[in-house]
DNA sequence: TTACATGCAAATGGTTTGCAAACAT
DNA sequence: ATGTTTGCAAACCATTTGCATGTAA
């Protein structure tokens, strides 16, 4: 989803466009996964609590992904489908889009809408 | 993994085997995937900061399962593996044991030790 | 014009920690 | 006997909230 779209979502659910929501998408797009405090820093000028305030408001509407990755919460743009790899060595965090889930239907009486899948062990350079 | 084989894993680690760590193993034991509180509800008589310690040291000889399902923290004996579905409307959690990552080995160059994986949607009764 | 958004500082609440007493081995 | 564990209360710290001010539409 580009800037564009996002924006026009946000509009179309009576949210504003103010600046500090842009700058904290500017940072989300940055890259992926990060941490609190990386967006802190890709966004100076953007008080804390409305750092939060955004981040709920993005991740309510679909646009921003909330990860659980071991050590506290990262944050990233929800645009592909994807999940992590985390090295338990060196910490590294990659992706990779070939799911293992994709064309599972009905789970027993269950009915799948989203999933997360991560994946912990060690990187190739760990090994 | 039964009582004995735990508590030969703490032993065998140089931890003592206490009546608090006893019970809050039984309190896992009772049922899977609880929150602190329902816990700490089956362990009155064990401290809060020692329930805490329990789970950490239980946690780290890879007896308890931590989980993070959305709401807040969960544990559970980390048994046998399986995944959960979460049901969106009612809340309900349950297990599924046919782990689509069965047989997965190298995934690039990451050696993958461990996942977690939770899918969420609704489940029979909300449909 | 006005309802929504921001920033600051204070409040919150789950988790951790320090320390003296109790305990497993 | 002694190093570990426990419970309590205090400390922590990430996140949330209240409120006066600023602002997008």
């Amino acid at each position: 989803m580009e800037f564009e779209a996002i924006i026009g979502r946000m509009r179309g659910r009576g949210y504003k466009v103010t600046p500090q929501r842009l700058a904290v998408l500017e940072a989300l797009a940055a890259e992926r996964h990060q941490s609190l405090d990386e967006l802190r820093g890709r966004c100076s000028g953007v008080g804390l609590a409305t750092l939060y305030r955004t981040l709920d408001l993005l991740t309510g509407i679909g646009v921003v992904r909330r990860l659980e990755l071991g050590d506290g919460p990262r944050y990233e743009l929800a645009e592909d489908h994807h999940h992590h790899l985390i090295c338990e060595s060196c910490g590294e965090i990659s992706e990779f889009e070939d799911c293992p889930l994709d064309g599972v239907g009905r789970i027993g009486g269950f009915s799948p809408r989203a999933h997360s899948l991560e994946v912990y062990g060690r990187c190739e350079g760990c090994r």
